[in-house]
This record gives C-alpha cells, sequence and structure tokens, in this order.
RNA sequence: GGAGAGUUGGCAGAAUGGUAAUGCACUGGUUUCGAAAACCAGCGGGUGUAAGCCCUUACAGGUUCGAGCCCUGUACUCUCCGCCA
C-alpha cells in the first residue's frame, strides 16, 4: 500500500503517477488527508490525557507505597474521569485510522515515471523483441494437437481427475517439463539467487502482505476448513518470509528464487484463448524474488528482465518484451514488463513472465524494513519475476520446434531429458 | 483428534497488582603500536530537530486509579497418546 506519510507530503505527485493507470484519485486521496487530519488531532489529544492518567497513576502508587491510601482518593477520581474521556477518544483515534487504511488500500501503486499512460493491453509498449518467427512445416499442428499426436500430454485425463484446466503430463511431455524446471533452477541458482521450497498453502496475513488480498480473493482457490489459500505464485510465499522483519542493511540484496505449482481459478476467463496450455487452474513456475535496498531497485529490475530474456534466448525462442502501461499493470507495481514467446502455430503471443519492482507497496504491508545509514528505519522495495512459467514455454517448444514427424529438443535441454527429439 | 505444559528484547532469564531487572551477544567510545581484557555508553516500535511523549510482556477483550501478573476467548509452540508418508 502506498505509504501514508509519502501521500501527506506529495499528493500531487501520487495523483498523477495514479492517472497512469486511468485512476483519477482525487476524491480518494483528498478523503484520506482530511481523515487523516482529523485522526493525528485526535491522536494528539489523545496522548495528552494518556500521558495525565499514567501520570496520575503513578502518582498514586507513590502514595499508596508511603501508606496514604486516603490522600490518593482524589486523584483516583481524577483518573476516572480521564478515563471515560479517554475511552470514546481512543474509539474515535481507532475508527478514523482505520478508516484511511481501509481507504489506503483501495489504491493500487503509483505507476513509476517511465510507465505509460494507458487503460488495458492495447496500450503497452513493445521495446524489445528478438529471432523471428520460425518456418513451421505444412502440416504444423497446435501444441494440444502435438501433445496429443505424441503421448506428451493428456487434457481429457486431467478433466476425469480434477477438471478443466489441470492437464495431465506424461512420459516424454513429463520429463520436458521436468527438463526446463531443472534448467531454469540451475541458472537461476548460478545468477546468485538462494534457493526456498516454501509452502503451497498461505495464509490469510500472507496473501495481504503481497496485495493478492482483499484485491484478487475470488482469483485464489480457498479452503475453508483451515483458512487457507493455494498460492497463485511463489512470489507470495517466499515475499512473505521477510513479513515483521527488520533486516541488517549488510544482508541486502536478498535474491531467492522457488519452483511451486500454481493455482488460478481464472474466474471469468473462458473462450479460444483457453485452449491446451495456454491458460490453466495449476501449473508450474519458478519465481525470482528480490528485497532490496530503494535506491537500487531500478538496477535491479532490469537485472532480472535480462536474466528472463537469456533463458529465452538459450532455449532459442523467438521473444518479446513488453512495458505494461498503468492500466495493465498488477495493483502491486510500480513498473513491470511482460515477456512473450511466440507460438507459431497459434501464430501469437504468450505472455510468459512478468517482471515487477513494487517500491514500498508491499514491503509497507508486510513492515519490511531495513536500517539504513542514518541508524533508521526505512522500507526495502521487493521485486519478483517469473523465471519463467512452465506450460507456455512448452508449448512454443513443441510448436516451434515441430518438425513433419517430430518436435526437436532445443540444444540448452538435451542433457537434462536425454533425448533430443520426441517422436 | 485427545490430555497436559508453556509463550517476556537476537538469546538466556527476573519482576508481593505499583508502572518491564540482570546476564550473554551485538554496536560505538576510552585505553593500546595493534588486539584482548577492563571501563563508559547504546542496544523493541512510532512520532519529533531535540527534550519529550505514546505504544510494546503471543493476539483480542474484561476487572482495576494502575495488569507481564487476576478473569474470558483466540492463535501458536512443546511433551505424551492416537493416526500416518
Amino acid at each position: 500500500m502506498i505509504q501514508l506519510n509519502h501521500l501527506r507530503n506529495n499528493p500531487e505527485e501520487v495523483l498523477t503517477r495514479l492517472l497512469k493507470r486511468g485512476i483519477d484519485a482525487t476524491k480518494t486521496i483528498d478523503t484520506i488527508l482530511e481523515t487523516d487530519k482529523l485522526a493525528r488531532e485526535s491522536r494528539v489529544e489523545m496522548e495528552y490525557l494518556q500521558n495525565r492518567s499514567n501520570v496520575v497513576s503513578k502518582e498514586i502508587g507513590e502514595l499508596m507505597r508511603k501508606g496514604q491510601a486516603a490522600s490518593a482518593e482524589p486523584l483516583k477520581s481524577e483518573s476516572t474521569g480521564i478515563k471515560d474521556k479517554l475511552k470514546s477518544l481512543e474509539e474515535r483515534v481507532e475508527s478514523l485510522e482505520e478508516s484511511v487504511r481501509k481507504l489506503l488500500i483501495t489504491l493500487p501503486n503509483a505507476p513509476h515515471s517511465s510507465v505509460p499512460t494507458g487503460k488495458d493491453s492495447n496500450d503497452n509498449v513493445e521495446i524489445f523483441i528478438k529471432g523471428e518467427k520460425p518456418a513451421l512445416p505444412a502440416n504444423a499442428l497446435p501444441h494440444w494437437e502435438l501433445a496429443k499426436k505424441y503421448d506428451l500430454i493428456d487434457f481429457e485425463l486431467g478433466v476425469k481427475i480434477s477438471g478443466a484446466g489441470f492437464p495431465v503430463y506424461k512420459g516424454k511431455g513429463a520429463k520436458l517439463q521436468r527438463a526446463l524446471i531443472q534448467y531454469f533452477m540451475n541458472e537461476a541458482e548460478k545468477a546468485g539467487y538462494l534457493e526456498i521450497q516454501p509452502p503451497i498453502v498461505i495464509n490469510e496475513a500472507s496473501g495481504f502482505g503481497t496485495g493478492q488480498l482483499p484485491d484478487k480473493d475470488g482469483q485464489m482457490y480457498y479452503i475453508g476448513e483451515d483458512e487457507l489459500y493455494l498460492i497463485p505464485t511463489a512470489e507470495v510465499p517466499i515475499t512473505n518470509l521477510y513479513r515483521d522483519v527488520i533486516l541488517n542493511i549488510e544482508d541486502l540484496p536478498i535474491k531467492n528464487f522457488g519452483y511451486t505449482p500454481c493455482f488460478r481459478r481464472e474466474a471469468g476467463s473462458y473462450g479460444a484463448h483457453v485452449r491446451g496450455l495456454n491458460r490453466l487452474h495449476q501449473f508450474d513456475k519458478v519465481e525470482i524474488v528480490q528485497i532490496v535496498k530503494p535506491e537500487l531497485s531500478y538496477a535491479a529490475l532490469e537485472d532480472m528482465q535480462l536474466h528472463v530474456q537469456q533463458l529465452l534466448q538459450n532455449l532459442g525462442l523467438h521473444y518479446r518484451v513488453l512495458l505494461l502501461c498503468g492500466g495493465d499493470m498488477s495493483v502491486a507495481s510500480a513498473k513491470t514488463y511482460d515477456l512473450e514467446v511466440w507460438s507459431g502455430a497459434q501464430q501469437m503471443w504468450l505472455e510468459c513472465s512478468s517482471v515487477s519492482n513494487c517500491e514500498t507497496y508491499q514491503t509497507n504491508r508486510l513492515k519490511c524494513r531495513f536500517r539504513n545509514d542514518q541508524g533508521k528505519m526505512e522500507l526495502a522495495h521487493s521485486l519478483n519475476g517469473s523465471a519463467l512459467a512452465l506450460p507456455r514455454i512448452i508449448a512454443s517448444i513443441l510448436e516451434n520446434y515441430q518438425t513433419e514427424n517430430s518436435i526437436m529438443v532445443p540444444e540448452v535441454l538435451r542433457s537434462y531429458t536425454g533425448f533430443n527429439e520426441i517422436k
């Protein structure tokens, strides 16, 4: 959530930046600032009375110790009087501060100045493109047909076991996925990230910490019996490792990665674009996360984005990098790059990674801080990125690497798969 | 799932209901050629230039002039039993 202190001092700036999302927050911000002012005034008054109450109680304690119980009586009644006033005042402060907090969490993060203004994906900007569309054989098939032809993935079987969007990977299909996971993990490790195997169910506090709750409530699978959510991404449990933590400055930057399944209800999505591996309820992903000093977060964002590019490049896939416009970014992000791979047979781009700098939006909720050079508490910046999400990479590999009667395995994966070709 | 015990700073560990000791660790300083030792200071969070003030004994309530302490509820941890990869 946006820092209240920053909003107090720079309401115009926040307002302008939010306009990049197509959001006019004038009214919300005005209400926040007005309510905050009232809350602070009441708080000053409250603290004054609390102080008086503390002093009086201390004096009573003194008298009691000296055995002068009788002379404490007037003080007792004064204290009782203060208490009455305090009660309503405390309720008022609490309710005002709660109002401020509730309004504050409705605001998404303020986009960085380099983020283009826009409403939806049409306003995203392509900033880099690599490789070319592969020349496919005349009998080229979409990946779901290839998966069937070579018995790699069984979508119907998944429907029987669980439902639509839960595919079953078999044989070389399963092996290909495992090879990719292993490859991505090794590359993350080489890039200096520490491996984390987190839980894949999370509690409400964790969901709130990274911004999924309350915003994305309906998009997560919920286990009511235990009040737990299935993770939509490893970003949630990994970033929450640093909830309520005061980090040592020399521990920064923190670089973690984790491989986990991810679960998304995808409520409301339907149509042609959900075919095959395009959109699933369960998928695997390797996620990279960084917690860094504020002044270094944009360098880290570029670093992470380039790491993901390198993976795609090494796999020999045609891909492009998009700078998302304000309206297409997730609530927590201040700046996001999406990476998309080319799906040769479907003739379309598939998003396979999203790399975001959340600045202090998450760390403010998480209370993830460090002591800066002046010895003052400061919120760290958090970043996350997929490196990479598996299904769409597999779709792209199957389609782009198909020959007339086989599918070639990308060079870099062959030592992991143990086979060069799928026939 | 059942029974019992417990939860105080980074750790250890005090506090007849009277306003959170102390030790260790850590940080800075004095000293030293340098280090150790010793000594001094700091060492939960917020706010404030500062003095200060407020909050803080797992969390939420209650009793009280005053709660780490008494009462109620919740969460978590540990031990034993049961079940189990």
